[in-house]
DNA sequence: TCTTGACTTAGACAATGTCCAATGTAGGAT
DNA sequence: ATCCTACATTGGACATTGTCTAAGTCAAGA
């Protein structure tokens, strides 16, 4: 069983066949699946997964911190299962690839108590873009 | 008539009533409508302009980068007139208010040569979310 | 093995956004 | 001032993404 099965069961979660095929689409650093594509992956082992689990469970797993939700386009929200080391994100302005990448330094240093407005802020999501190399080359 | 409008005649529109009440609507600096909000607004004053009218030119001003699109939360679209002077984002996680906010510094010199995996990177944005003086009172 | 409350399902519904054919009109041409 | 016509607008169908609910199913503890 993997890591994410083990927490999620220490966690009180019933292992239903829906959820660990949930977690296991998702296993591995490098996705950033939306839900319909977390769900036909998933239907692709289950076939009779409802659309509705994988929302719960994508919600549930985003909810305890497991999962992180990503909207870099405005449109679907995508998955990031690499929620244990804090990054962020580069995406390609042509293709829409989606790279996770580890900024230097404190992202909230940039903000000047000045352009705080007595907010108390304790989190910044950083979004890059730019052109990979193959939309480069292209 | 405001600069907006007057911009938008030098580069070749038509104004029509409805484009004219679109950016009346997005005139000033702080607002951040939804689509919907804007068509809400525009109505008041033209009550028979249409949504698809309303999408139409709040693309149109975003394509030539009279206003700038953002997505804060993974919900509608917002539409920030505010596109003269590059900024970024802080929000409310409790009622969801967005400020403007200048950080300091090039946010994109945050990101390490060897975490652009050969990206041309030309543009970050950044969300600050927190809690502001209101909801931190409430 | 039984029971039970949590989970899943199918599909209706909601929110947001896009597209198209028919109609209207701004602004240049006359 | 009027006419033309290419461009803009309209209304409504449709698409995408996500949420909700009632009824059925099942994991896991007793």
């Amino acid at each position: 069983m993997s890591d994410l099965l083990e927490r999620l069961r220490d966690r009180g979660w019933r292992l239903t066949a829906q959820r660990r095929v949930v977690a296991e689409v998702l296993d591995g650093d490098h996705v950033h699946y939306t839900a319909d594509e977390v769900h036909a992956r998933a239907a692709a082992r289950l076939p009779e997964i409802a659309r509705a689990t994988v929302y719960n469970t994508l919600s549930e797993l985003v909810s305890i911190g497991e999962v992180i939700e990503v909207s870099t386009d405005g449109r679907a929200k995508r998955y990031d299962p690499n929620a244990r080391r804090t990054h962020q994100h580069l995406v390609c302005s042509g293709c829409g690839t989606i790279r996770d990448v580890h900024p230097s330094g404190d992202p909230l240093a940039g903000l000047p108590e000045t352009e705080r407005f007595g907010f108390t802020v304790s989190d910044a999501t950083i979004t890059y873009r730019g052109t990979c190399p193959q939309c480069a080359a292209g």
